[in-house]
DNA sequence: TATTGTTATACTCTATAACTATA
DNA sequence: TATAGTTATAGAGTATAACAATA
């Protein structure tokens, strides 16, 4: 297999991101958040709120730092900790009412402007770069157990 | 145009850079540098040096941060900067020896292990899966300028 | 003993703006 | 006046490890 052809599309796939990126994080800092924060109240988005633990999965942020953004998060009385029901050493992190509105009001607004770069894409070209995905993603999530 | 199709797309390209960060990230601390540091080290790889405006242009780390990665790049001897011979405004950052060995030995080392993920790909699929991504990315490209 | 979340430490990155020295 | 790079400031994320409470 030829070593060097594949280097342009990890080259483009981090353009790719990072085009991403720019824009995304510029419309997030311009409602007050930082994109771990962002990435947390869109977790609990449309959810009745979750585990630090389990937020920690899905965010793959770790503990200690999950900890810090929640309580900025908290600070700006946009989600709230309660006390786990089935165990005594857990905490439920939900979205407040503010948070809430927030998700409801900014996230379709930040996908609709997002949607935006594909105005020129056809159906076809939207589910042959929707299985391209799909099938790079399957690839590179196989490195780490073959190293 | 349905206005949810691009969203698969959008979550699989966030979910294709974070599994290929996440293997980066890992393999890039486990030589003592951070990503930005080895995105300088790679960008100064194979080239006579820049200027810290082009530096910055072609990694996107903007001046005032900049200064402080090629300081902490510069305490490793990584890297050194010089005077520029036209401009006496401006620095010219260039690998030192130790850094064109760390970029030597280690950058086709990241590269290889990247590339077992393609091990499954035939040469069309990564003619297409290139084709589709630079299309993605002239698209999301688009985005700042029409907003 | 293992796990959940918090705390503590130390460092790096980030944006922003004021500053200098050259152009 | 504008530009290249530095410095200063304040905040936020990160990894790591030690810790308390609970399982």
């Amino acid at each position: 297999m030829p070593k060097k052809s594949f280097l342009p599309i990890v080259r483009e796939l981090v353009r790719c991101y990072q085009a991403f990126e720019a824009h995304s994080a510029g419309h997030i800092r311009s409602m007050g958040l930082t994109p771990p924060q962002f990435d947390i109240i869109a977790t609990l988005g449309n959810t009745a709120g979750m585990s630090f633990k389990e937020l920690g999965e899905k965010t793959l942020i770790t503990k200690g730092t999950l900890t810090g953004v929640v309580d900025r998060l908290e600070a700006k009385h946009l989600v709230g900790r309660s006390a786990s029901p089935t165990d005594g050493r857990s905490q439920i992190v939900r979205l407040t009412a503010k948070g809430e509105e927030l998700f409801g009001k900014v996230f379709p607004t930040h996908i609709n402007h997002v949607g935006r770069a594909f105005m020129n894409y056809s159906a076809t070209d939207l589910k042959q770069a929707e299985s391209t995905l799909r099938q790079l993603r399957a690839a590179l999530a196989g490195i780490e157990e073959s190293a």
